[in-house]
DNA sequence: CATGAATGAGGATTCATTCAT
DNA sequence: TATGAATGAATCCTCATTCAT
């Protein structure tokens, strides 16, 4: 049934009827009232579904032995094509995020827990790296997770249809790990200074 | 008659009826049709105001003669309560965004005209930091800006209520000059490298 | 607006759509909505103004300077013709009538008042009875006024097919005031014993 | 499967779902439809059997022993306790009943016969009335049976919230028998007129 | 016989837009 | 130029009914 999560994934939430779901899952329109008690459940449910996969993505990440580096620039690529695939799905999942909030239903839980998850998936890793000496410990895993996250999703949106060098994830990771300063002594990321 | 955007600011699009924006204004509802064509166009011609009122507010931080780091640092804070005090404002123009894009009427000359803006006032800036050798000059000023917007809206956002150290803006500064990495001569706020 | 009562004369409150109804008055459908909050609410205001209507009748009919005998003959006509005419329209305040206790708005006040406006409509005229010593005093004018629409609603409900003599009006007023008990002296009523 | 009847007890036919009833008589749903054509015809079986059952308690009245006026007084008791009930059922009854005029089956037929069962059963005893010279002869006592039914209607809906004397039944058969006029010699409650 | 998941026709309600005044 | 009453298309949701198991 959330296979009907594709129209989630290129138009918005008030665009979508669920005629068309309906239509296209190939089921009558009843039959989603079986499973969802509205629209808004089903846009939740269907959202939540698309954190825990990419969750787990994230996680498989994660565990395979690769290095801090290697990982990060993994961790980036499966979270951009997230966000460049489901651009709409995140919209709504922040523009409707607050509105779960005042549902019942333990929705503002679930919610919660999967925001944190995801946030938490790229923390871990980036945690890694802090125990490894990559990474500053002065900031939260968290906090820095959150900034690293707020980078793709511009590179995902707002930078999607730029041209040239900067489309390379590990000039992003470069960027998040070295910072817009510039520096006199050359690096190790591969970003040459002229 | 834009003063209407009041509503803009705190609901959604679709959440907002045009009775209400005549009633706030104060004039008829055909009034509105006088001076827009569409919701939609009341909607872009609020979102386009914004970013003007915003852009404008930038300017006058780059022509103050100030130094390039306070300069940064004035204009995060300019940003950050836009983004802070917007937030639906600013969904609605991510969401909508595309939608514009296929509207006649010169719409998505407009906008994309706007958007440039904002980010051009913002990469202005930056490329004071490149002229003055604070900035690295092999990521071109505007990727950077849309990067720095990026951080700025996930702290608007996303860290909306976190507490702690990160919630002011020079470390903020200091995370997007200095990057994320450890750095071996610990030194935590400046932003020249050694 | 109200002349699409018509439909409420002829068939129940579930069975109507507003498409119907606004067909037949000829406006909008989104129209009803700017005079009546509701189905419900236009159903209440069309059954109170039936009401409404017929106390009107019926006070003329108490103010006309003829006997009690025949102003309540002409009262029972009255009731009569608004019973049979618009049994579906009572059917629906009877039903509905407690529905409309549940809600808001002061339509319970609304409606008992004009609940009352009718039963004393017909009280009124029984007190005059009493006054006239043609009634008996024991049992108060409202309830007498009760039983005798009861009477009445038998009559324009059950009896609706019934022929013979018992149609005439005179009948059931004699049977309202002289009993069902056989009687040994003849009566002033006009219908003769055996 | 007519225990499902309780719902009709105190909802209306269209607020009552065959889900609830299947739930409530703890069958499936489709299995209704194996014992019942309709939702319709539930209903109607379902009134029919409570007719039924009122005939019953009324013909086991009017076979005991006892004087007309204690067996009409035991009628009224009977029919009132069924009324105030049922009101919900009989609503649905007098509001449906043309429903059923219009519908092939048979129930045209069976619903004038439980119709005309019930008023029978009162009928045959004020029949008894008549024989014993209590009840005068001229207005059929089919007529007068429904005349008493629906005074008993009256009190049990519209007076069910009166205080006082007149909820004895033996104030409202005083009503029925010796009417309102008021008497020469009074006589509050006896039955036989001197 | 019994079931209950699936269905989709049907209806109340909203709201952007128009246009006569 | 300004208005706001009128409009009706559009959509969510319910629930009687069916039918494969």
């Amino acid at each position: 049934m959330q296979a009907a999560e594709q129209l989630f994934r290129t138009r918005q939430f008030h665009e979508i009827t669920l005629d068309e779901v309906a239509r296209l899952a190939d089921v009558g329109k009843g039959t989603i009232y079986l499973y969802f008690s509205d629209k808004e459940d089903l846009f939740f449910q269907t959202a939540v579904a698309g954190f825990d996969e990419m969750c787990e993505l994230l996680r498989q990440n994660a565990t395979s032995g690769i290095t801090f580096h290697d990982g990060l620039l993994r961790t980036c690529e499966t979270v951009s094509g997230f966000f460049r695939q489901r651009r709409p799905l995140f919209l709504m999942i922040l523009s409707q995020g607050e509105r779960a909030m005042e549902r019942g239903g333990g929705l503002r839980e679930r919610w919660l827990e999967r925001r944190k998850n995801m946030t938490g998936a790229v923390a871990a890793i980036i945690a890694g790296g802090m125990a490894s000496g990559d990474i500053r410990p002065d900031i939260s895993a968290e906090i820095l997770a959150e900034y690293l996250l707020g980078m793709l999703r511009t590179r995902a949106w707002e930078l999607a249809d730029q041209p040239g060098p900067m489309r390379s994830h590990a000039a992003l990771v470069d960027l998040f790990t070295t910072g817009a300063a510039r520096r006199t002594a050359p690096e190790h990321t591969g970003i040459s200074n002229p």
